[in-house]
DNA sequence: ACCTGAACACCGTTCAAGT
DNA sequence: ACCTGAACACCGTTCAAGT
């Protein structure tokens, strides 16, 4: 198996629990979850499987740590906008772009029930623009998790989706060759544009926050 | 273990197929993903491992089975409403309920990469009512799509949140003490109502058609 | 046609033993 | 303090062998 890092040179040194984190996200990025096992962890870092388990303690351990690394990632999201509204689309895309890079990670987050985690590092910048266009309390929390679970459940379906992407050709068969709508048959043909839906979507949840509207539980 | 269903009494005829993804199906949704392997599904069955190779053939074979089982069921969902949108909406709200019912096997999907093919059973109807609308053509598409990321991808990402809900209480400490609005912050504590969020999406997804709005990319 | 046991190559984890 | 090998209890899958 080939290394992605070189093994320390001379006096082979303690590994230490960063390194064994770096690693392992290296070797999950290249190979994917699937691949991932605590042996082939221990093989890359050129040390015996349970030196592993002194350091981190299981692979229920190391993906916690890995989550949290991801978390940390996630506080410095950039965004800009000239509205609240336009403040919160743009974090709101940039939080998806880090989660479409980190999507192996993300995929370990969601089996493990971590994603509710996800949505803690932006809150507080969503809840700052929210109480600018007035919108507070109940209202505000509704809001924010709407656009929380937007962003984070459609990344979490995209990779699923674009990965299985070979078996989504429409077969037309299913449709009767009668059915009147050609553009609409030949357009669920082709496969489906995520970054058109995200928006699409983002800009329907935000459109009452747009109008000043403040009735949310229409 | 315990045997979810008695093996056959007297002449322990041969196993079919279905019985084993019956068998399979009931299994997974007791116990859950995890605890599933073919050899406790041999043994709730009474029968050899190597016996469900050669009906079935491997765990992949198995779980393809098990998902094509559910785009099945989705075929028949019920749906009502009085006018088109309204019927979009109980259509997406019935497809959520199956979902939900069946998360288990919708999880496999979901890890299958097959989750694209969760749109084709109702996909049809969709675009029935949307013609009715007016909106055909490359618009309805997207519509289509957005309607179904958004059922298929808050399910999906339902479980994972509420399984994890006990990791899910908001550390109020990271708000500083000073944060106004004591409302919000007392609601982001309690967990996330993702009824309440599911009908918000919804709502905005539709509230273009209601309008008889045209431009659907804005 | 249907079922079986043995065997292979993998897992994650524990533990006593080394230095 | 840090690393190790041996061992345990599990996997999925293949295959030759039975009836």
């Amino acid at each position: 198996m080939r290394r992605l890092t070189q093994p320390g040179g001379k006096g082979s040194d303690p590994v230490t629990a960063d390194q064994i984190l770096q690693t392992a996200a290296e070797l999950i990025d290249v190979d994917g979850v699937d691949a991932f096992s605590m042996r082939r962890l221990a093989d890359q870092l050129g040390v015996a499987v349970t030196s592993i388990y002194w350091h981190i303690g299981g692979r229920d351990k190391l993906f916690d740590a890995l989550v949290e690394r991801l978390l940390g990632q996630m506080a410095d999201l950039p965004s800009d906008g000239d509205n609240p509204v336009d403040h919160i689309a743009s974090l709101a895309r940039s939080q998806r772009k880090m989660l479409i890079d980190k999507q192996h990670l993300l995929a370990i987050a969601h089996e493990r029930d971590r994603t509710p985690q996800l949505f803690l590092p932006i809150q507080q910048r969503l809840a700052t623009q929210l109480s600018e266009l007035g919108i507070t309390g109940s209202d505000a929390a509704l809001v924010l998790r709407a656009v929380q679970v937007h962003v984070i459940s459609s990344a979490v379906m995209q990779f699923s989706a674009v990965r299985g992407a070979k078996h989504d050709e429409e077969d037309p068969s299913l449709w009767a060759d009668a059915w009147p709508d050609r553009a609409l048959v030949e357009a669920l043909q082709s496969p489906t544009d995520y970054d058109a839906v995200f928006e699409y979507g983002l800009n329907a949840l935000l459109a009452p926050l747009r109008d000043g509207m403040t009735d949310f539980r229409g």
